[in-house]
Order: structure tokens, then C-alpha cells, then sequence
DNA sequence: ACCTGAACACCGTTCAAGT
DNA sequence: ACCTGAACACCGTTCAAGT
């Protein structure tokens, strides 16, 4: 099989998930490809930047899902951009943490949050405020995708996604009322 | 001077805060202290546990400041927690997100949470729903601060303080309103 | 008892050769 | 043009000696 950049990225992701972020190493990533580590080097410039790559997938995995679920009917587009980001989290805890903790990737997150906030459920926000809202979405988002993350699996019960649909719906519950309150 | 466990924790909080996390090694935190690795490693017995410390110490800074906060008048406890923490994540933005991310932390976050979450403001919540309030809003907290610490500093306006606000006060809020349902 | 320098087995990254 | 093995300057950690 072909070496591409893709391939680096796709065999990176596999053995973050599978030790910790600390257990990839370059060299380690080069014998699971079946070659030196200079080709790996050919197609990506550090192991930094193949970090950055790494956050990259993830983020637009999110971007993907949510894209997904949007057009197989469904909720409003915040929910779902929440409930993609937090379905990736369930699949990749380790490279989610990497990405939420990545200056690289932090750019792209908020970026995407505030596009889902361009069309806010109860609508009629100016775009001050309803950034606020995408933003203060976006931050309990990772927040609790962070807590399931790190938690250990014993630790967690079986009900963590009531937990994250409770906070979701107070949030989201608080911001009808507050456009409420705008409109009157 | 000493060399103390405490010092050696000190120190390394210091030189994370100054460079990377990365870019502490303990060959280079022993130059910084005066002595040699081996000290180090009779006090500590490895990198690893070295870090846990460095997050058990930014937890207890967080609640110390909550502490002080709370004697000296104002807010309920969760809003000072609250404030609290993004504080102590303003003033140790590396060492905080290291202590996010970090298993060893997370129960402690968790618990001084539902600790404080025994005085929510309209009380009156059993202690199912005070729990999942308390973790809503600490997971807010933190996705709030992971955000602060990974922006640079250039892309970051200086309406942070209002955001992290703003935020706060939706969800107490919304928390206000919940109380008032379930008493009615 | 507590320190030192040297060593071990690793890193990320780059070099000069090989085909 | 693309790969290899060896090298460089680092790691975390532990060793056998020194005082």
C-alpha cells in the first residue's frame, strides 16, 4: 500500500487511541507503516505539524457527522453540531482532547460554532449575542467531552448522556427565554 | 536554599507557564533548581507523578481563591467557584489545561463541583438534579477557560471577561427557572 | 545519608550514502 | 527520485561510585 499523507494521519489517529498521546513516536509510527521514519518525514514537516494534521481530521469528522445527521431530518443545526462533536468524542476520546487543547485547531472550532449560530432556534439575535450563544455552547460542549474523556470508564456511569442532554437543553432552554425577553 | 518537594512543584509550575509543557524536562528543571536529576527523583518518584502534582496544586490554588473569595462577602458559591477557577486559569493558563486533561484532577474538579453545587442559589433541588446542574456548569467552566488558555493572545478581544459572564449568568439562570418549575 | 557523573534505552530530526 | 542506516543532540530513569 501506498505511503500518502493521509495514511500517515489515519495510522497516527489508530495508535493515539489505542495508548496514550505521549505513546506515539515517530519511529514507532514508522515501523506500523513498514518504513523508515525519513518518508514519514518526506510528507509531513514535525511531528508537531502532524499533530496539527491530526486535530484537523478530527475537527472535520465533526463537520462531517453533523453535516450527516442534518440531512436525515432532524434537530436544529446547534444540536446537531453538539451532538456530532460529542459522538466524535465518544469514538476518538484521546484525539479530542488533543484538538480541543491544539491553538491549531481551537481557531477552527470556534469558527464552526459561530457558522451553527447563524441559524439560532428562536432566531432574532444580533450577531454580538448570538455569538455569545454559539460560544457558551461551544465551551460546554468541550467542557463535558473533556470530563467524559478523562474520566476513567469505571468512574463514569452508565448515564452520562442524560448529563450532556440535561446541560444542552439548559442551555438551550435559557437561550429561547432570552430571546423572548429581547422580543417583548 | 532547601530542596523541597514543594519547590521542585513550584518550579516546574513556573517553567510550564514559561515555555511549553513540553518544554519541561526534568535534566532541565534540575539545572533550574541547582542539583542534579537524583535529588529530584528521591523526592518524586517520576515525571508522570510530577505533573499530577502540578495539577493537585493548581486545584487546591483554584480553592484557596474560592475560599478567600467567599469570606470577603459576595456571591453564591457556584458563581464564585466559577470565578475562582477562571482566575486561577488566567493566571496558570498551561498548568490549568494540563489539569484539565489530566485523569489524576478530574475526580478532584468533579467533586469540589458538587461540592459546591450543595448551595445552589434557588436550592430546593434533590440531589440527583444538583449534581447534574453542578457538572453543567463546572463542564462550561472548563471548555470556557480550555478556550482562554488556547487562543493567542493576538486573536483573543478583550471582551473575554463579559463572554465567561454572559455564559454564567445563562445557565444560573436557567438553573432559576428549573427551580421555580419544579416547586410549582 | 545524600550527592555526583556515567550509563541505558529511548526520543525527534537530519546526514551522507546507496539503488 | 526515493529509500536506508547511522548519527546528532536530546529525553526519562537508574546505576555504581564517591564524600
Amino acid at each position: 500500500m501506498q505511503l500518502t499523507r493521509n495514511r500517515i494521519v489515519g495510522t497516527a489517529i489508530e495508535m493515539i487511541e489505542r495508548g496514550d498521546v505521549a505513546a506515539l513516536s515517530m519511529r514507532e509510527l514508522a515501523s506500523e507503516l513498514g518504513c523508515g521514519v525519513v518518508p514519514l518525514y518526506d510528507r509531513v514537516p514535525s511531528k508537531d505539524a502532524l499533530l496539527d494534521r491530526v486535530a484537523a481530521a478530527v475537527m472535520s469528522e465533526i463537520d462531517r457527522t453533523a453535516r450527516q445527521e442534518q440531512e436525515s431530518g432532524g434537530h436544529d443545526r446547534v444540536r446537531t453540531l453538539a451532538k456530532a462533536f460529542r459522538d466524535v468524542g465518544r469514538t476518538y476520546p484521546r484525539c479530542t482532547v488533543l484538538a480541543a487543547s491544539r491553538q491549531s485547531a481551537s481557531g477552527a472550532l470556534q469558527a464552526s460554532g459561530e457558522g451553527a449560530a447563524g441559524v439560532l432556534p428562536g432566531a432574532g439575535f444580533d450577531g454580538r449575542v448570538s455569538g455569545r450563544l454559539a460560544r457558551a455552547i461551544l465551551a460546554y460542549v468541550v467542557g463535558s467531552i473533556l470530563r467524559d474523556a478523562c474520566l476513567t470508564p469505571g468512574l463514569r456511569g452508565g448515564e452520562d448522556d442524560e448529563d450532556f442532554e440535561f446541560g444542552l437543553d439548559l442551555l438551550l432552554r435559557a437561550m429561547v427565554e432570552l430571546s423572548s425577553v429581547q422580543a417583548s
